[in-house]
DNA sequence: GGATTATTCAACAAATATATTGAATAAACT
DNA sequence: AGTTTATTCAATATATTTGTTGAATAATCC
């Protein structure tokens, strides 16, 4: 192999890597297996694909060993492996870093103040405050961050009493680009409570050193 | 905007800054860049493309402002961003941490003892090793290694005699996959020296918090 | 064992990305 | 001002990627 042939073979590894995580579909497969792991079938609802393209997507990621299956009865269950996650919070950071269009996704959010992942961890010791996942009980059992309490974001209105004991309220979700916090952040100051957010998921929580409670821990 | 919508803008948004880093000829041209800045054409012949189709990639990389150009006479002279430099480490690590193809294309040398940043340091300051750095005379000034010396791969061979004060050479060129230092580090062992060799770059040098001698400092 | 069904495969069509060619541009030197 | 020349642009051809359709598969459940 001579020097040129050894760059190409090189480089195109390089690029065929970086291929399977420039996808729109891929990377929303990511973002939906973040939360939990799904069947093909709920996958291609959410991401809003057919089930063969889904599936096809899915063998991409499969082949590069960025998902995991696991058999449920007569489904598939894909699982994200935890590279996977680290691979595409880089991705996304530097993304955000370069495109200003993204940068500007991300602040069109109402005037709750938001929290850092530090002001969250202050805030919980305190004891003043009470972290609430609005996710969905499955996602939530899946993994959450250690203190929060879950209400899922369609059943906020009518328990709002059962937060009536904390001083404040920081809302998290899915992630930065998750509309359910916001939302759920309006619900709550309509109500009286002093509302902060926290606008990362847990695969940022966990990459900045927060614990996550799973159902294996 | 309707959530799928926002979704599709978002998942694109990051797909699109992907893909600008995934193809193996820009990759390619990134890391030609590291080492200091090109003209159009000496991009070209380095990367063995034709120059319509490097100013072409080329133009995508100064698009995502990867790239800056500054004119100098009649030519156009291209220069990395300090931004792409840690996103093309960020995408190299991660590719070599999924594609065994890639690391074993990086074992693939010699048995000249590696050493890593740490122990590189170390040598350093016992002032029993020296740092010799085999790349061009322009790369070298463009930007080095703190307490590296410069003969290039070339030259070596007549200039061996300038090592003989040294207890042991440490050897460094391009980066992980250049052939350079493999092959100093051979003739020096067959000179008698003990040699070890550093097998990143500049750009992981810096990455690691190493100290970086440039034309402006 | 046969029916059911979630998933995958295969073939094709459409969209996108890349390389090549030759012409256009635009800055610099005479 | 005209010439030179490095670079860019535009048009085209080719290759790659993606989505769709409908059939094939393979495990489960009865």
């Amino acid at each position: 192999m001579d020097k040129r042939q050894f760059k190409q073979v090189r480089y195109s590894a390089f690029a065929e890597v970086g291929k399977i995580f420039s996808n729109a579909k891929r990377l929303e497969i990511i973002d939906v297996l973040i939360q939990r792991p799904h069947s093909v079938e709920e996958i291609a609802r959410s991401i809003g694909s057919s089930i063969a393209s889904t599936s096809q997507h899915l063998q991409v990621l499969k082949r590069a060993n960025a998902v995991s299956i696991n058999r449920q009865g007569t489904t598939i269950i894909y699982s994200l492996m935890n590279q996977t996650v680290v691979v595409f919070l880089a991705m996304r950071r530097l993304a955000e870093q370069i495109s200003p269009e993204l940068q500007n996704l991300r602040l069109r959010h109402n005037n709750v103040p938001l929290m850092t992942y530090q002001e969250v961890q202050l805030a919980l010791i305190s004891g003043k405050s009470t972290l609430l996942d609005v996710r969905t009980p499955s996602e939530f059992v899946n993994g959450h961050m250690k203190g929060a309490i879950c209400i899922p974001l369609h059943e906020l209105d009518q328990r709002v009493e059962e937060l009536k004991f904390t001083e404040s309220v920081i809302v998290t979700c899915r992630g930065p680009y998750c509309f359910s916090s916001d939302e759920a952040a309006r619900q709550l100051v309509a109500h009286g409570f002093t509302v902060y957010r926290y606008d990362d998921g847990i695969a940022e929580w966990c990459a900045q050193g927060g614990v996550l409670c799973t159902p294996e821990s």
